[in-house]
DNA sequence: CCGGGCAGTGAATCGGGTTCAAAATCCGGA
DNA sequence: TCCGGATTTTGAACCCGATTCACTGCCCGG
C-alpha cells in the first residue's frame, strides 16, 4: 500500500511550506524577528507541528541553511562541468560564488550565523551533519579541479594535497563574504567592491600558486574580459542589476 | 573636587569586574550559556546595576569583544615596529594573529558571533562604533606596512591603494579563523593543522602581488626557519604546547 | 545636621521558545 | 459501514531568562 509513502511525502511538502515561510519572515523582518509561533501559523499549523520537524529553531534555521546550500552547489557545479583549462575553472567557481552571494545575500548572514558556536550547538546533532553533507560536494569539487590541474601539468602540487593547495582560496572567498556581511567594517576602512577585489586576489594566489596560465590581475582589460566571459557562459542567470565590474580607481 | 573623577574611575573598575566576570563564565560555561543576573551576582551586584553599563546582553558581547581587541592589536604592533624589511613584517602580523588565535580561541569564537546581524543589530550604536574603533589601529598598521613596501620599492602598487592590497592577506586569515571555529568542517574534509596552511598560503599570496624578497614556502625548511624566527624574535611568550610546525604529508 | 537627588536593588514583568494533555483524525479489521 | 486503538495535531500553559521600574538608602552640598 501507497499509504506510509503518500504520508511520508505529504510531510516532506509540509516542511517544505515550514522553511518557504521562515526564509519570507526573515527576508521581510530580518533574522532577529523570526519566530517559531508565526511560522507555524502562516501555513495554518499549529506550533507543536512544526516542532515535530525541528528539534528547535536553531535546528529549523540549520535546515534553511542546508537547503539553500543545496541552491549554491547547483550553481558551483556548473563551474565543474564547465569546458575550460583547469584555472578557468577554479576562478569561475570563485565568481559563481560571488554570483549566488550577491543574488542571495540572506543565505550567507543565515550561513554566519549557523556556523557560530552558539547556534551550532543548539541545533540536532543529524541537522549538523545535514548542514555538513550539503556542503560536500563543494569540496569534491574544488578538490577534483585541483587533481585535473595537476594531472595535466597546469600545478605543481609540491606534494600537497588536492584541498590543501584549494584552501587558500577557499578561505579567502570565507572571509570576504565574511567581512562583506560585517555591517559597517568595509566602510570603516574606506573599502568598496569588495567583490571585484576579491576576484583580483584569487587571481593573484593563484599566480603565487603558479597555476598556468598565469594571469596578471592589474591588467584591468584582460581580468575584466575574464569576467565577462565567465559570467557570460556559466551564469547568466544571476547577473542581476548589472554586470560586475572590476575597474575601482585605487585613490 | 575629584569626587567626579573617583566615581568615573569606580564607575570603569566596575565595568571591568563585569567584563572579567562575563569573560569567566563564558571560559568555564560556553557563550551558550551566559546569563546577564550570575554575572552581576558574581561582583555582588544587582541585575539592574549590570543594566547600567550595558544596554543589553549583546551590548556587553561587543564591549568584551572591543576589550578584547585592545589586547589583539597590542600584540600585532610588534610586528609592525619591528625592524625587518616590509614583506617579513607583513607575515608576522599573519603569524601574530595566529599565536593570539591560538592562544585566545574565545576571542574568535566571539567575534564570530558579535560580527553576526542578530547580535550586532541587538547592541547600540555607541558600543558598536566602539568595537569598530579598538580594530581600527589593525587597519592603519597594514596600511603602513603596506605604504613602506611600497615606498621602498619591494611592491608595485599598481595604482591600488594600500588597503585594497592588503584585503587579500586579511580576507584568507578571516577566512582561516572562520573555518578552525566551525566545528566539525575540518575534519569533515580531511584537513588538519589549519593555521600552517594558512601560512604557506599568505606566503604564495605574496608571492602572487611579487611583494620582495619571495620566498618559496614549499621550500619546507625556509618557511620553518621564517616562522622560528618570527616566533622568538616578537611572540616569545605566546608559544604555548609548543613551536608552530608546518610539516604536514600532503597524503 | 538636613534634604534633594542619584545610584543601587531585586522582585515583577514580559516575551517567546518549548512542552504535553486533550482532541481530532486516521486506518485496518469486523 | 462502523468500531477502537494508534497516531497526529492542537494551542494553552509552562518555563526560562532578559529587561524594567518602583522603592530604598546613601552621598554631598548647603
Amino acid at each position: 500500500m501507497g499509504t506510509k509513502e503518500r504520508r511520508e511525502r505529504e510531510r516532506a511538502a509540509r516542511e517544505q511550506r515550514f522553511l518557504q515561510a521562515a526564509r519570507t519572515q526573515i527576508r521581510e523582518q530580518g533574522l532577529l524577528a523570526l519566530q517559531m509561533a508565526p511560522v507555524a501559523r502562516a501555513c495554518d499549523y499549529a506550533t507543536g507541528t512544526l516542532y515535530q520537524h525541528f528539534a528547535s529553531k536553531e535546528d529549523l534555521l540549520l535546515a534553511l541553511c542546508a537547503e539553500q546550500a543545496a541552491k549554491r552547489v547547483e550553481i558551483l557545479l556548473r563551474a565543474g562541468r564547465w569546458e575550460a583549462n583547469s584555472r578557468d575553472r577554479m576562478f569561475a567557481l570563485v565568481t559563481g560564488d560571488m554570483l549566488f552571494a550577491l543574488a542571495s545575500p540572506d543565505h550567507f548572514r543565515l550561513t554566519q550565523y549557523v556556523f557560530t558556536e552558539v547556534v551550532w550547538r543548539a541545533a540536532s546533532e543529524c541537522r549538523r551533519q545535514a548542514v555538513l553533507d550539503a556542503h560536500e560536494p563543494i569540496g569534491a569539487l574544488v578538490g577534483g579541479i585541483v587533481h585535473d590541474a595537476i594531472s595535466c601539468g597546469d600545478l605543481d602540487a609540491r606534494g600537497r594535497a588536492p584541498l590543501e593547495l584549494a584552501i587558500g582560496q577557499w578561505s579567502m572567498t570565507i572571509g570576504m563574504h565574511t567581512l562583506v556581511h560585517a555591517e559597517g567594517v568595509l566602510e570603516f576602512f574606506h573599502l568598496h567592491e569588495p567583490y571585484p577585489m576579491l576576484l583580483r586576489h584569487v587571481q593573484l594566489h593563484l599566480n603565487g600558486l603558479g597555476w598556468k596560465p598565469l594571469l596578471d590581475p592589474f591588467d584591468e582589460q584582460r581580468l575584466q574580459e575574464k569576467i565577462d566571459q565567465v559570467c557570460a557562459t556559466l551564469y547568466p542567470d544571476l547577473e542581476r542589476a548589472g554586470p560586475v565590474t572590476i575597474a575601482g580607481t585605487g585613490d
